[in-house]
DNA sequence: GACCGAAATTTGCACTTGCAAATAATAAAG
DNA sequence: CTTTATTATTTGCAAGTGCAAATTTCGGTC
């Protein structure tokens, strides 16, 4: 095995980097990257209850609560109670959480263009078809269809 | 912008997953995800200073200080005092450290081989190969050199 | 050969994390 | 309608984490 071949080496790298170079925008913004996380997922996919919030972002489910309670006190999200389920919240943006993503998404959008500035339109789509199928062949015990549509 | 296409949601939704995949597996061996990664860098690249450590691993220097203590207290590694100079230690391998390592790489080995099952060989090289050109495109500002040698 | 800025590493501190247990609400059965 | 099993979410606790400051050593300069 060669360290420079093996894949979860090389992906969390590469994550590590994002992370690594969105955080000043971030801290600038008052907002970690767990809120970013969240907030990009609600920001394109609407209120979700914080079991598919925590699927959609990966983000462990207790931490997920707390990283909420944060994100609660900077108003940048709302915890509703599911009128169906009251076991259950919906998690939504705030006004504020929208703009405070509208103003961090260039950003995001511009590193990304950087970084793959030396892709052609075949290799992007490639790379995220790959990323995609990579994941899919991750861990098959967990609920396959939510996790499908998501990688779409 | 579609979640499904933001590359570092891709990303770090892979890495999370190996390392979710990962997890169970090391714990049996009384190992940290974090310990896991300077085991495998040390493992193939000998022994290495902290700072190079850091770079090659992607965690931060002061929490690699403080995971190297862990991992000297299992006797998984040893400090060296480097003899040039005195600032610097040398991390390596102790014989336990090496012999956990030879452990628990098949199970690494097959989550990978898990993983790509249904990727080709040419898929797999294409993936790694972007993968790095995506490294290497993030965060021009690093010492670009050391990055590329590891990125091979 | 004492002085000063820079480099390698560690530590203080306040905050974040994940596991497992607790809470709260629903659903199904008796 | 009480009991019981199940699901959604939160919390207690013991670690783990990153920033910024401290420590130790180096290399050059006066």
């Amino acid at each position: 095995m060669e360290l420079g071949a093996y894949l979860p080496y090389l992906v969390n790298r590469v994550g590590q980097r994002f992370i690594g170079d969105m955080t000043p925008v971030l801290n600038e913004a008052g907002v970690d990257i767990q809120s970013w996380r969240v907030l990009i997922a609600l920001y394109q996919r609407g209120g979700q209850p914080v079991g598919a919030l925590s699927d959609l972002t990966s983000i462990n489910f207790s931490t997920l609560s707390r990283v909420l309670d944060r994100m609660e006190k900077r108003d940048l999200v709302r915890r509703r109670r599911d009128a169906e389920d009251a076991r259950s919240f919906t998690i939504e943006l705030t006004g504020n959480g929208r703009s405070v993503t509208e103003k961090i998404l260039p950003y995001a959008a511009e590193l990304e263009a950087q970084a793959t500035g030396d892709f052609s339109e075949a290799e992007l789509a490639t790379l995220r078809q790959l990323l995609g199928k990579l994941y899919a062949g991750l861990d098959g015990d967990r609920e396959q269809p939510t996790d499908d549509r998501l990688a779409g």
